[in-house]
DNA sequence: CCGGATCCGAATCGATACTG
DNA sequence: CAGTATCGATTCGGATCCGG
């Protein structure tokens, strides 16, 4: 038994030994989004140290979660293994949650391209029905978001440069959304769509105000009930 | 912005700040079988230094996913809040995970009447349609295991002293059955109920063997599969 | 620029002892 | 029972450096 072992034959233990570690999981995430290089993830982990990117990454080969690609003549990518693919519903699982505790932005936050990614995917309802193509600016990160037939599909646009995330998609986005990090009351449902506007959480800046209707039904977190269980529940093992 | 921040406005990282500091997802887990005294969190964590508990319970409550509860001339507990209720998918479906990485235990390794009622938890299959009444016994540990109506329920007898885990259920088992930590790989499917049984891995004691073909239905986790589909990835963001 | 490796002070963790 | 206090061992964070 390893000295840092947590000393337990237990599944939830084997998973926070292969992933639990600092920065392991926020790695994850942003592999999430799809294969990236040493320099990405330092990018897009802006307080990670480089000896503990460089760590992390030893640690996710062994434990199997990421795997190591040499590309041709462009350097090399860390990418999920299946196994690590595995951890997506988990890692959103947990964006949503930790959403509702998510208070306003501190001093120095920032918003990365990935973790936006996520965060939509985090957020994303499949079953609106509703059906758009924008363009959202976070801070300095810009995306296409594009929904249809219950599939949500996500392009990085900047920073830094051109078209990130395959191909972009052809044609023009039907408005271009700029928000603030205060888009999490939207999504909250703390504000309405046209309360949004009118408090400058976000602004349309080309197409129709309505497209926020449909984007406040698909992106939506639900706080979580309070079932008030717990109140009433009587210890457990005393006499 | 906190020294010691991800310094990211983000679903994943506000929660990876709640509860992903060392030992803490293993408190909630522990939690998550129902509401524990300090000393009994200290017993199912033998590991954990008595310091690093009382802090991850001071910092868990701070996050709302803890709550102190002061009993009737019987000192306190620690329960979770419906907030921390909330983690109990994320933290079966991390036991999931983790168990596909679980290989043989290691020297010194414990299985602890939380973890194996937990565990039990997270390999439950509801539709199997099965149902019955077993004492399981895990190395030290000693759980009443009854399935019925697609509804599963984990009593504690032991260790170390009577009756734990509310009323006992009345009436007898219809069958004990003891295991070793092998009993990992008949819940993998890794060995069939007769081949266990010949292998040492599970032994019915007392009733019905074939009772370990309805155990096996319904504790099966079956393994991730592989789709291939990162072997064709291109890489993003790359000219 | 890419992909790290090295070094060192600061913070956290782990083990043990001790207390109301 | 429910923790504090202390202190050495590890890990983390920040900066610098280095070969391609």
């Amino acid at each position: 038994m390893a000295a840092r072992s947590y000393g337990q034959y237990c599944g939830v233990t084997t998973a926070v030994e292969l992933i639990g570690e600092r920065w392991a999981l926020l790695i994850v995430r942003d592999l999430l989004v799809g294969p990236r290089r040493y320099t990405d993830l330092k990018q897009g982990l802006p307080r990670i140290p480089t000896n503990i990117l460089s760590s992390r990454l030893t640690q996710l080969q062994e434990a199997g979660v990421v795997r190591r690609v040499p590309m041709r003549n462009c350097g090399l990518v860390y990418e999920l293994t299946p196994y690590g693919q595995a951890l997506e519903p988990i890692v959103l699982a947990l964006g949503r949650w930790g959403f509702q505790a998510m208070g306003d932005p501190d001093e120095g936050d920032v918003v990365t391209p990935d973790s936006l990614t996520m965060a939509l995917r985090t957020s994303f309802q499949s079953g609106s029905g509703d059906r758009f193509d924008i363009e959202l600016h976070v801070g300095d990160v810009a995306l296409r978001v594009i929904v249809d037939a219950g599939v949500l599909t996500v392009a990085q646009l900047a920073p830094p440069a051109p078209p990130v995330g395959g191909a972009l998609p052809p044609g023009e986005p039907e408005a271009v959304v700029v928000a603030g990090p205060g888009i999490r009351r939207l999504i909250a449902g703390a504000v309405t769509p046209a309360e949004a506007i009118a408090q400058d959480v976000v602004a349309v800046v080309r197409g129709e105000e309505r497209i926020l209707d449909a984007f406040a039904r698909t992106f939506h977190i639900a706080p979580i009930p309070a079932p008030a269980i717990l109140e009433s529940l009587e210890p457990i093992g005393l006499p």
